[in-house]
RNA sequence: GGGCCAAUAGCUCAGCUUGGUUAGAGCGCACCCCUGAUAAGGGUGAGGUCGGAGGUUCAAGUCCUCCUUGGCCCA
């Protein structure tokens, strides 16, 4: 730009017309880091009232992801409105360190693949790397969290690795066994017999594979009760034939009706069998049976059976008839094969009726008894089925195919059994999760009696313990003589009751299981049980444990709970959402979060899951630095509601930079351009609000709409409002205000210098104000903004030094201003019309036309009026007439109003709406007099029905021959008509286009002035120009010092006047 | 198999809470304008059975039921 501005200053920066966003971000960055702004940010505000936000920790083993931007933009934009709105909110990081992904990744870089080998490698090493590869990657998520701008005290953050961490989730678990909540059981879980471990349910959701699978139907012989009279046999079902030798049982249904049928159908004459009365046909085959007996499940109740196999001796009474709630006549028979080591329901049925439990499968899934010892049970299908063919016990084989879990490591098919873990009572606390959960404000709203409220509605026991390495060991110590738990609230208790110093043990594996203790009950050494503490027990303690507490950081806990704010991914509903809430509910009785906003997925561009195996990651880090941070947090925040998958691409990103961020930064170059050119000086009294110009108090009264906007949407959680309704501004800003007003800012200051100051004051104001309301979104272009148009400039004595250290604007009261909103709403759909009526009468913008005619609904009549000039000066037009509902200009019609019709008339609405839309002009116009006085009388299917005001809306339209638009009520008419004076003006025009094309042309400056030579032929237009005065326009127009007619010079441009004539320019300095 | 969510223009998304008769925006496309924001900017237009079928209502993109497809969670 200029380097000599016409008056001398040079406060205003000079702004690139092309930023490149990621470097001025990078700038940006160092400035936060050299002023320490975030930290000023959150200490101005300390003694301020306190709002919470609490860090759901990523788990850092992995590089982090596009959709850990997603989460962690949410998590920045609301602590960062609140700490501007005054309150004090510390921001503590956190990082996940536990848990089996950290196991597996070490397992991975090891090559170990099973725990044998995990044990022969060393617990102590293999949890060293387990250490070392949390730390690897909490540095890669320190980078990101840096360069996207969220600010967060990563320097304060808590590691649920550490030994005062750990310590508190220790009195936790000490607290709830002290309450007796907690227990341990054998349960059901899903286990891989390759790799000797049980699985997570993550796990085994990675392994769900379609298989056939085998499905029999067995003759299970009654031998007791009136049945065994008949010589009659059960029909059990089962898709898992290497189960059937651990039967300890058969579940009926109690409001199942069975039958006993006579049958010839497996080839025994005669036989009698028992099924579910709704799968006679389905099992025995349509008219292949006769029913001799009907009865309840109930009546099946503690009838005895011989089963197929007796490989393990069993004590106590089983194999006997009892009822479940699971069972269905869906499929099967209705009599259900029990095995309580083998399935969970089976396994509560078991426990209720005190079954033993026959398991005669070892920790590598082969049976350990009968001809089939040492094979992998699934492998044993085949044979068992053969089997029980030859044994006659056969009724039928078929195959099924389902989905069945596979380990995802080895692929191998998983089995369900039973192994001793010890759970948390969380069915006790069940009404209270419910009661605690419904004070939570969900976004959205439907989590709550949703998908979350189901989950907790069917609460199970939490299963806390996991058979692994990597984690939080449970302090509880098991007597190796008498069996008494003593359960260790912290390492301080564990130095007491060893009576050694362990106040600074790692209180990890291998080391914290070398300490002994003394059982509490019987003096003998208790040793620790091996097992760690699910991972997600470590997170969902964070509340407490992020401070040691109760052990240390008491007040900073008073502080900061319950948190007013969290925010993580949907599937944290089973997660941190549920963990948080319940181990604040066991422990406090309450809900650790008052607000929870619930993200949807990322996807990619295909609205496909992003994934490693399907090769569409996109890295984040090559998003922010080929578009910059703000464009991708931008996209996050405004593109579709945060809690449904949401595509993300590179063409996204760069839409978001297109479409906003560069229309804003075009605005900002328009006004320091000319700020710089003019040498504005903010310091100097601004005129009045009341003073300024239409265009000027309409852009300040949206503005005081869009901060309210703004305000409101953020104080609910709603950035999908505030981001759509700062897009608006934005647009209406570069496209209408800016637009209506470069004139204003490109003429020479002694001109007008209140009508000057009024505009550069108003953009000013527009363009501080947006940094501010941008700041939470956008905080590095917000930055830049504040740093030209504040900082730089010396634009307010004793401004902050960062817009993140301002307060959050609010309203300007004096510039409130519905009315003149509405009449600008008007306005620019009048410019629509009117540019449309113009396009198709093919007259170009640059030519001035005489008049135009407007009809708008009555309503807008006034405020319209005020800016008539506006829409005059944009559509280059020079008289624009509003109809007044008089005079032969306009003719009327009457268009019906349902909302008001519609209660009234009910069925006959149509009806009536029908008459008055046939009603021709003169009805229109009686009908319309007559509505002015009150109510008008108007006949409808041979009846008169009374309209009142609100049914109608009376519509004018221009009876002129004229180029019309019209859109609902209102209407445009140009008059194309062009006469002599108004050519010469379009001529002008069209030769001041021309001359500044020349100038740039020419290189020049926009302040250089002009000697300009033309010669316009023929003469007679020429003399017409120098008539009119046009020449002087011209002169004005294009900075000219002189204008030189009829001029000999060589090397003229020469410019097409249409049927009027030509012209041949030049410019010199 | 169960729960929740989604489906609106070629694409990405608003609108649905509170039903009102012309369903919007951006991108893309076609045509055009502007040329002192200029390696910018703008306009006009085409493009929609609002996933499908019923229902409620004078009136349904909006409310209800069922279905289809997709996603997430669970089994």
């Amino acid at each position: 730009m200029d380097d000599e501005p016409r008056h001398g200053s040079d406060r205003w920066p000079s702004v690139p017309q092309r930023p490149d966003l990621p470097a001025f971000e990078r700038d940006v960055l160092r400035r936060w880091a050299d002023e320490d702004v975030f930290r000023a940010s959150v200490e101005r505000r300390a003694g301020g009232p306190v709002w919470t936000f609490y860090e759901g920790p990523p788990t850092a083993n992995g590089r982090p992801g596009t959709h850990h931007v997603e989460a962690r933009v949410f998590k920045d934009v609301f602590p960062r409105y609140r700490t501007m709105k005054g309150y004090s909110v510390r921001r503590k990081a956190g990082w996940d360190c536990h848990g089996l992904p950290v196991e597996l990744e070490v397992e991975r870089e090891l090559g170990l693949n099973s725990k044998a080998e995990i044990e022969a490698y060393g617990i102590e090493a293999f949890n060293a790397r387990c250490r070392e590869s949390v730390q690897r990657y909490v540095g890669a998520f320190e980078d990101l969290t840096d360069r996207i701008g969220f600010w967060i005290d990563t320097d304060d953050a808590y590691w649920t690795m550490e030994p005062t961490y750990v310590d508190s989730l220790w009195w936790a678990l000490k607290t709830l066994w002290d309450r007796d909540l907690i227990f341990e059981e054998h349960r059901v879980a899903p286990y891989c017999g390759r790799c000797g471990t049980g699985l997570s349910d993550a796990e085994v959701s990675l392994g769900y594979e379609d298989v056939e699978d085998p499905s029999i139907y067995v003759r299970f012989p009654v031998l007791d009760g009136p049945l065994a009279a008949y010589d009659a046999s059960l029909v059990v079902w089962t898709t898992t034939p290497w189960t059937v030798p651990s039967n300890t049982a058969c579940a009926v249904g109690a409001e199942l009706r069975y039958a006993l049928a006579r049958t010839d159908a497996f080839g025994v004459a005669g036989e009698h069998l028992v099924v579910a009365v709704d799968l006679l046909d389905d099992v025995l085959g349509e008219g292949a049976y006769t029913v001799v007996e009907e009865f309840d499940g109930t009546d099946l109740t503690g009838v005895h059976y011989r089963a197929p196999y007796d490989l393990v001796a069993v004590d106590g009474d089983h194999r006997y008839v009892t009822t479940a709630e699971f069972v269905t006549t869906t499929d099967g028979t209705g009599i259900v094969h029990t095995a309580p080591a083998f399935g969970a329901d089976d396994m509560a049925v078991g426990r209720r009726e005190g079954l033993p439990i026959v398991n005669p499968v070892d920790g590598e899934g082969r049976f350990t008894v009968g001809p089939w010892t040492g094979v992998f049970v699934k492998d044993a299908d085949p044979s068992i089925i053969d089997d029980l063919r030859e044994r006659g016990l056969l009724l039928a084989s078929a195959t099924y195919r389902h989905a069945y879990p596979h380990c995802w490591r080895c692929k191998r098919p998983l089995i369900y059994w039973a192994k001793p873990s010890w759970y948390i009572r969380t069915t006790q606390v069940r009404d209270r999760l419910l009661a605690n959960n419904a004070g939570i404000d969900w976004h959205p709203a439907h989590i709550r009696d949703g998908r979350f409220g189901n989950w907790l509605e069917n609460n199970v026991d939490w299963a806390l313990s996991r058979d692994r390495y990597w984690g939080t060991p449970l302090p509880f110590w098991r007597c190796t003589d008498c069996g008494h738990v003593t359960v260790v609230g912290s390492r301080a208790e564990l130095s007491e009751l060893t009576d050694e110093d362990h106040t600074e043990l790692d209180p990890h594996r291998p080391y914290v299981d070398a300490v002994t203790v003394a059982c509490g009950a019987c003096g003998a050494v208790a040793e620790r049980v091996p097992d760690v503490a699910d991972a997600w027990f470590d997170s969902g303690g964070m509340p407490y444990a992020q401070w040691g507490y109760p052990h240390t950081g008491t007040e900073e806990f008073a502080r900061h709970y319950p948190a007013d704010y969290i925010c993580e991914a949907i599937d944290q509903t089973r997660g941190w959402f549920y963990t948080l809430l319940a181990e604040s509910t066991l422990l406090f009785d309450d809900a650790s979060y008052r607000t929870c906003l619930c993200l949807g997925h990322i996807v990619d561009a295909d609205g496909r899951k992003m994934s490693k195996s399907l090769g569409n990651i996109l890295d984040p880090w090559d998003l922010v630095e080929t578009h910059g941070a703000d464009a991708l947090r931008w996209l996050m925040f405004a593109d579709g509601n945060p809690w449904v998958s949401r595509r993300v691409s590179h063409e996204l990103v760069a839409d978001v930079v297109r479409r906003f961020l560069l229309t804003l930064w075009n605005t900002h170059v328009f006004f320091t351009t000319y700020a710089r050119i003019d040498g504005f000086d903010p310091t100097l009294a601004a005129p009045a609000v009341a003073e300024r110009p239409a265009g000027d108090r309409w852009v300040l009264a949206e503005l005081a709409a869009l901060v309210t906007t703004v305000d409101t949407s953020l104080e609910g959680y709603d950035v999908t409002t505030a981001t759509r309704a700062l897009e608006r501004f934005v647009d209406d800003l570069s496209n209408w205000y800016v637009r209506r007003s470069r004139r204003r800012f490109w003429r020479a200051v002694d001109d007008d210098p209140i009508d000057k100051a009024s505009a550069y004051h108003t953009l000013h104001t527009c363009l501080t104000t947006l940094s501010q309301l941008l700041a939470p979104f956008a905080p590095f272009l917000a930055e830049r903004l504040w740093q030209d148009l504040v900082v730089t400039p010396g634009a307010h004595a004793g401004a902050p030094t960062s817009v993140h250290l301002t307060d959050f604007p609010s309203p300007d009261p004096d510039a409130v201003d519905e009315p003149l909103r509405e009449a600008m709403a008007t306005a620019r759909r009048v410019v629509e019309l009117g540019r449309q009526a113009r396009n198709d009468s093919g007259v170009r913008i640059r030519q001035p036309l005489a008049r135009a005619l407007v009809s708008v609904p009555a309503d807008e009549r006034v405020g319209l009026l005020e800016l008539l000039d506006d829409v005059a000066e944009e559509l280059n037009v020079h008289r624009v007439e509003l109809a007044d509902g008089t005079g032969d200009l306009v003719e009327r019609r009457l268009r019906p109003q349902f909302r008001a019709l519609g209660p009234a008339f009910q069925a006959r609405a149509p009806r009536v709406a029908e008459a008055i839309t046939a009603l021709g002009a003169d009805a229109a116009d009686d009908v319309a007099a007559a509505l002015g006085t009150g109510a008008a009388e108007l006949e409808v299917d041979g009846e008169s029905v009374t309209l009142t005001p609100e049914m109608v809306e009376v519509v004018e339209e221009p009876r002129t021959g004229w180029a019309v638009a019209k859109e609902g009520g209102t209407s445009f008419a140009l008059d194309t008509e062009l006469t002599d004076e108004l050519l010469t003006e379009g001529a002008t025009r069209e030769l001041a286009r021309a001359v500044n094309d020349l100038r740039k042309a020419e290189g020049l400056a926009l302040t250089d002035r002009i000697e300009l030579d033309v010669v316009v032929r023929p003469a007679s237009l020429d003399a017409r120009l120098a008539e009119s005065g046009q020449y002087e326009v011209l002169s004005r127009d294009v900075l000219a010092r002189q204008v030189h007619r009829n001029a000999e010079f060589a090397d003229g441009v020469t410019v097409d006047l249409g049927e009027l004539g030509d012209a041949v320019i030049a410019v010199r300095r």
